[in-house]
Parts: C-alpha cells; sequence; structure tokens
DNA sequence: GCAGTTGAATGGAACGCTCCAATCCGGTCC
DNA sequence: GGACCGGATTGGAGCGTTCCATTCAACTGC
C-alpha cells in the first residue's frame, strides 16, 4: 500500500499556508494560536484525511506511551477481565495498551517481549507467564515490570499483583465445615504457579479446624476438565468418600462433577464441589458452581497502576500487593447428606 | 525510566571502535563484513544490552511490519483461536502483531482503529468488529483491512473471512432429521451479524426436508445464558413440544439446557439439544454438547495472508472468503424417544 | 515616533536508525 | 610501479515529528 504517500505535516502546512511548527502547535492545542490559523489548519487536516505519525512523534519525544501487556495464553478465562482493568486504567492515565501473546509457550513469550521492548514501551504488564525468572529480570532493567498472578516470581525492583490464592481455598474450606462437612478433598494442580498456594490453604484451614487427619490430596496436573475427572475417579475410590471437594479451579471442578454423574452421585446431595476463579462457567445455570473469585478488574487496575507509578519514579522497592479473594457462593455446595 | 540513556547504536559503534554504518550492517546480517568487526560488534551489543529501537527504524524504513488486530471483545470465546492462527501465519510471513480490543463498544472499537492507524500498522484485521461500516471504509482508505466473521459488511477494498453460517445450521438441522427428528425448532439471536444466516439456513433446511411446516423460531436477543433458558421455556409451552432444539450458539444451548432441567426432561432423551460455536463449552465432558464448529484456526491464517497480499499488491477486487463449517456430534443428540 | 512588550508564527536541530554514495586499502595485472 | 579492482568501511542525508530559540508584527506608553 502507499504508506509512503500518506499526508505529513508538511502537507498540512503546506495547503493551510503555514508552516509545519504551527500545524503542530495546533494539532497539540496550544493556547497562542489565532482562530484563523487554527480554522485553516483544521481544514486542511480533514481535507488530506492526515493522521499523526505515531512512530515520528514516539522518536522525537522520547515516548511512546505505550505500555505492553504479554498475555500468556489467550484461551485462560482468567486474563480477559484482567485485561479490561488494565484499559480502564490506561486510558484514565494517558498509556495505550499493547497486547502481546505468548500461547502458552516460554520461548514465543520470550520473543513477544523481546518486541514489546524494541517497540520501546514505557512498561510491561506480565499476566501469569510462564517465562524463566531471568527473562523477567533483564526485562525489568530497562522498563518497569508488573507481574501479575505469579507467587514465585519476587525479583528486586518487579513489582506484583496477585490474589491471595491460599486464602481463597480456606475460605471455601470454611464455608464447607460451615456447612457441616468433615471430609473434604483436595484436587490439585501439578506444575502451574498457583497450585502450590491454593494446596498449602486447604490444608492449613484443615488442620486449623481439627481436620489435619482428614485431608485428602488428588494430585497431579488437574488443571483441565479431563484432569478433573480423572482426579475425582480417585477420590471416589478412597474410604471415606469425601462428602465436598474443592477444585484446583472451575474447569478441573467441572469435570469433577462429569465423574460424580457416571458415579450415580448427585451435587450437591452427595458431594459438595466448589470451583476456583468463578469464570463464566461457574456463572452457567445449568453448572451454578460455588467458585472462588480473584478481584480480576481491581488486579488490571493495580498491575497499571504500579507501572505508571515506576514510569515516573522509577525507585523504592518492589511492592507484593496481594488481594482478597472472594467466595461466590452458588448450587453446588449444601450441607452433607 | 531512563528510557533517553538507553544505549543507542552509536554508543555501540563507538564502544566496537567502528561506524554506526557497520553496527547497523551487522545488526542485519549483512554478508561483506569482516569476522573481526563482526565480533567485535556482537561483543559491545552485549556488553551494553544494546536492543534496537523499532521506532527509529520504522520510521526510516517507511514500514513497521506489523499487522494490527482489533479485537471487539475479549470474553467471545470465539476469538482466542482465530488470533493464534493470525499469530502463527503473521510469524511465518514476518509480521509482528498488535492486539487492540474495544470492550465491544462501538465507540472503543474507533479509538483503537485510529490509534492503530497511527502507529502505522500495514494491515488491520478486525475480528467481529461492531463498528459502522463507514469506519471500516475509512480506514480501508488508508491500509488493508480484512474483516472476519460479519457478513453484512461488503465493501470495496475490504476483504472478509467467514465460515458458512446458514451452510452451519443446516448441517444441524440435517443431522437431527437424520436421527429422525421433525419437531425442530431454533432459539435465535437478535442484534448479532450471524443472526441471520443462522436462522435462514434453519429454515431453508427444514423446507427442503419438506418440515416448512414445523419450523418454530423462538426470537429474541438469546445469545447468553439466561437468554437460551427463556427461549427454551417459551419453545416449551408450544404444542406439540420439539423434540430437538437448535440454539444460537453454545451458550444459548447451555442456558437451555438448564431450562429442561427444570422442566424435568432430559437431554438427549426427550429433547436434543445442539450449540454452535463448539467453544471449550461444548467440549467439556459433563455438558458435551454437539456443536458446529467454525474453523477458526484456519480463518486466522486466511485473514492474515489475505492482508499481506494487500499489502504486496494493493489492487484487485475483494475477496470474500467462506469457510465450511463442521458438524461436532456429541452426547446432546440422539433418536426422538 | 521609537524603545519596549507581548502574542503569533517560524526555522532548524534533534530523536535513532537505514541506505546510498563515497572513500579506503590491499592485491593483481601488465 | 602505476592503473585498476573489489571488498570493507564510513559519512551524511533523510524519515516525520517536537520544541527551543528566534523572528515578526502589532501595540503600548511616554
Amino acid at each position: 500500500m502507499n504508506l509512503a504517500r500518506r499526508p505529513t505535516i508538511h502537507d498540512v502546512a503546506e495547503r493551510a499556508g503555514v508552516s509545519k511548527s504551527l500545524v503542530s502547535l495546533v494539532l497539540r492545542g496550544a493556547p497562542n494560536v489565532s482562530d484563523r490559523r487554527r480554522a485553516a489548519v483544521a481544514q486542511a487536516v480533514t481535507d488530506l484525511g492526515y493522521r499523526p505519525n505515531a512512530v515520528a512523534r514516539s522518536l522525537v519525544e522520547q515516548r511512546t506511551r505505550t505500555v505492553g501487556v504479554l498475555v500468556s495464553n489467550l484461551h485462560n478465562p482468567f486474563f480477559a477481565e484482567v485485561v479490561d482493568g488494565l484499559q480502564e486504567q490506561a486510558t484514565e492515565l494517558g498509556y495505550r495498551v499493547l497486547l502481546g501473546s505468548g500461547n502458552g509457550l516460554s520461548v514465543r513469550e520470550e520473543e513477544t517481549v523481546e518486541a514489546l521492548l524494541e517497540l520501546r514501551v514505557e512498561g510491561l504488564v506480565m499476566l501469569n507467564p510462564v517465562l524463566d525468572a531471568w527473562v523477567v529480570d533483564d526485562a525489568s532493567r530497562s522498563v518497569p515490570v508488573v507481574v501479575v498472578g505469579r507467587h514465585d516470581l519476587r525479583l528486586l525492583r518487579v513489582d506484583t499483583v496477585s490474589s491471595d490464592d491460599a486464602r481463597g481455598t480456606a475460605l471455601a474450606v470454611e464455608h464447607l465445615i460451615g456447612l457441616g462437612h468433615r471430609h473434604i478433598a483436595h484436587i490439585a494442580a501439578g506444575r502451574v504457579a498457583a497450585a502450590d498456594p491454593r494446596r498449602q490453604g486447604y490444608e492449613a484451614a484443615m488442620r486449623r479446624a481439627g481436620l489435619g487427619a482428614q485431608i485428602r490430596v488428588s494430585s497431579g496436573d488437574y488443571t483441565t476438565d479431563e484432569g478433573g475427572y480423572e482426579g475425582m475417579t480417585k477420590l471416589l475410590a478412597e474410604r471415606p468418600r469425601p462428602t465436598a471437594v474443592l477444585a484446583h479451579n472451575d474447569l478441573a471442578a467441572v469435570g469433577a462433577m462429569g465423574a460424580l454423574d457416571d458415579a450415580g452421585l448427585r451435587v450437591p446431595d452427595d458431594v459438595s464441589l466448589v470451583g476456583y476463579d468463578n469464570s463464566y462457567l461457574a456463572g452457567v445455570r445449568h453448572l451454578s458452581l460455588t467458585s472462588v473469585s480473584q478481584p480480576r478488574l481491581e488486579m488490571g487496575h493495580l498491575a497499571l497502576t504500579a507501572v505508571h507509578e515506576r514510569i515516573d519514579n522509577s525507585d523504592g522497592p518492589a511492592r507484593n500487593d496481594v488481594l482478597e479473594p472472594v467466595l461466590v457462593v452458588r448450587a453446588t455446595t449444601a450441607p452433607p447428606h
């Protein structure tokens, strides 16, 4: 396409019969410009269909007013709302948001980070990244970095925003205990970052209630539908059978629901079920899953605010914000039979 | 942050004891550079942690090697896989992908398009945009535009990629008829772009099978869980009661499933159910919804290829690629009772 | 009527890079 | 040994902006 032939500020200036400097002033709304000139420039701009070149502007201003966001995996239902929060706050603070995806692959994430840095984003937000810590550290050397949703990354210079996963599972356990359950099991995930705190929160809450002996964890890589099914199947083989199950996330919970179906057990009459993430899956009325909600919108807000503050003032120790999760009770939890 | 203090090609040149031109040559892998110099430059680059400035490069090269992608709404499960396809093909063809979201709001979409154009993307892909046609037309004046998933936008200069929605619902109807169903109803959506062809495909297939008299459409804005529930409730009040229902999308189908539950009817024993989109919701084993799948990955490939071809050669009439949907049969369809 | 003041408008340098034209240098050939 | 060659290297212009320093024009006050 004729990228080259697009009108420049020069063309506008010529058509309006003024200097390019004046056009620049008008475009940026400077005060001391006569109405006559202002109108002439505005006219020329619409006549030519002129659109300022952000590339040139960024070069000379030495800033891009852009924050890069690395989304590890667009399929992860967790991220969309976080991005909404980021966007909202970015608009508020005068930044543009550039999304890059990593397809869940560490290599692709690295490439994306590199690309964003070459584009000279002024800050970088990483959502649930799977890449190595050294990449984060390296990036944080040239630009403020905020990591959302990973507990294991505690680096100097890198702020983090996450929700208290241990607290989340504890909330779920307390809810179930309050309903009268004692045999509460957990379907845990393996690799993923959130797995450990969620499991630990479950175990701690059980011990606090004097139920340390009833702790049952079906572990493996149970973050999928299929995984939840398998995890539940294993649990159903044990005696005494759990009367309530807390899954690592909603998808696993729905898989567990399938296993209960197949075993002829009803939810919540025979077994209560709790998910995690409060994804739209949980809200679907046919499933109506009790789930732990992370304040996603707020996490986005907070992450962007953190980046913004670092851009203005890069000093100060790393902040690690931890937000409180909320339990959303729906139809899959009830007192035990 | 000290954006300004980041090393430039000049710093690298100085440290390596060569000219900036030579550094540029090395960085772009030019052939006629002595090994000694090449090594010296490489050393200086790593010493300084130099990263080329894509902004400056784009300005002088008069191209950004970037394609902008407007995602109307990140929550729409349809788009993630399309973006995967876009990304894949972009990497293949040497482009970078910049995602911008519009939050489902027409105004925000316009802003995003404007921002992407100011960033001088070389092409624009719009996924299920909700914005007005004139915005698309206007954008297409300065950059090649490809629209994915909207049937109503047929503009000169604008290529489209979509899947044949009428064919999709027809596939579903044919499947149900093959199972022996005659009373097949449709839960349609109102506003959204895909609503009309899906309904028409249903009606046409019914007529082709001599079942024109059995056509039942519960229409409204039934694209949500809740909407599917209402639509199904209305259908259940009619006599004869349909033995099979085809919903506008998976979410509506799951809502319908809830209504059937509440009415004490079983799926698929009493009523067969078909969704649309084959989202991961449909694949969840507890739901296991028969659904119509759009070739999302391929749509992404095709869209990016189209943009690429327009960038190289902007002429030729607009292409409107229509891909074949595929019916994925799962557990919610069976012969009528 | 002229220095001084103020508001409006402009020219040119600079941002970090690419790329063209020019230069440099060590051989080769006759 | 001087002309010529070709690969290696370099200086400088230019990409489309912003912004500083300067100029210009029109007043003001005495």
